[in-house]
DNA sequence: TACACCATGTAAGGTGTTACATGATTTG
DNA sequence: CAAATCATGTAACACCTTACATGGTGTA
């Protein structure tokens, strides 16, 4: 409950942040897991800053500007340690509307099942690369040897998003030449 | 958008069914990619009855518990087969709970590290072991071969589910094992 | 006869998206 | 000087969960 706390809480503990940067880091860092819009974070903004789990300081960007840079409390540290040692029962398995579809196979011709499948994995191939690229980038820049770092964390959520992009695009494969096989037109 | 409608549409049109039938496909059937409760079924079955895409006939179980036995009409089946053609965007990643602590390593030791992920990779074990004997028994009761059917359908998305499943266990094995390599206390 | 399951609904509240709204700064 | 980006917020609405609420059926 409440995830999007804790997603604001451990990126402030990272580092002190405005509302702009923490919806930058969704968009870039996190989005192999998460997501949120500045609609959200907003609001979520002002509510931990009443629970006292984060402060803001007003700087002044060029002329007048204004800009609320938040630090993460030493309540708000208490709370997010709290969390992420929490032990909690499985989510339940995210929903995904190409499995759905898939699912209803039977409403489609054999050809319009080669063109979605075929379709879907052109965008998880790309998706793939570009995840592939990041771990480049990645090993050639940060030091990873240190297990308990930032750079430790950033790199097990790419591994694990590149491993979950290699499983999709297999499996897309896999229906493609079952189907390709198969005799009927 | 209006997923539901889809999936619920999808469902009746494979055959007739009630509020509650619905609600233990989602259980079962559609568990590895969709789910929904039943105070969501009831309405979504009013406003699809409204639009005139499922009907209902009202049949007497035992005495007198009446139940609503719901069919697809022909608008609702063109309404289905527009939908399942649709080539839409890539949907956003879906958001891991799991995968956010990971992110946040930098605030466990390496011993509580290794006890979260051994948890989750447990969780995980026994999940894959549920979907590889639903595949076993899906395989020694369902014939497959035709590509054009509801079996072939059921036979895919359980596939998906096992190589995803699959990755994430190797995906945690693979951080497991960084972890424990590595020289810090 | 108690318990699990069948069966259907509503209400309140939390989460998330899209759209509305405004204005400053930087860069080409 | 125009366009992209920086920066912050609110409103309406859609989606989803938890809890409330009720009653019948089958079986051990």
């Amino acid at each position: 409950m409440r995830k999007l706390k804790y997603a604001i809480l451990g990126l402030i503990n990272r580092k002190p942040m405005t509302g702009y940067d923490l919806m930058i880091e969704f968009d870039k860092a996190l989005a192999s897991f998460w997501h949120a819009k500045h609609s959200q974070i907003y609001p979520e903004l002002k509510k931990l800053t009443n629970e006292n789990l984060i402060t803001y300081e007003t700087v002044i960007q060029g002329e007048k500007l204004e800009k609320k840079v938040y630090t993460i409390t030493e309540k708000g540290k208490q709370e997010l340690r709290k969390w992420i040692l929490r032990d909690e029962p499985l989510e339940p398995t995210p929903k995904d509307v190409f499995r759905l579809r898939a699912y209803f196979i039977e409403l489609m011709t054999k050809d319009e099942i080669i063109q979605q499948f075929t379709a879907q994995l052109e965008k998880h191939q790309k998706k793939l690369a570009v995840l592939q690229s990041a771990m480049k980038n990645l090993l050639e820049t940060k030091d990873i040897s240190n297990v308990i770092s930032e750079e430790f964390g950033d790199y097990i959520v790419l591994k694990g998003a590149i491993m979950r992009e290699q499983a999709y695009v297999d499996w897309l494969n896999e229906c493609l030449a079952a189907v390709r096989k198969s005799d009927q037109k």
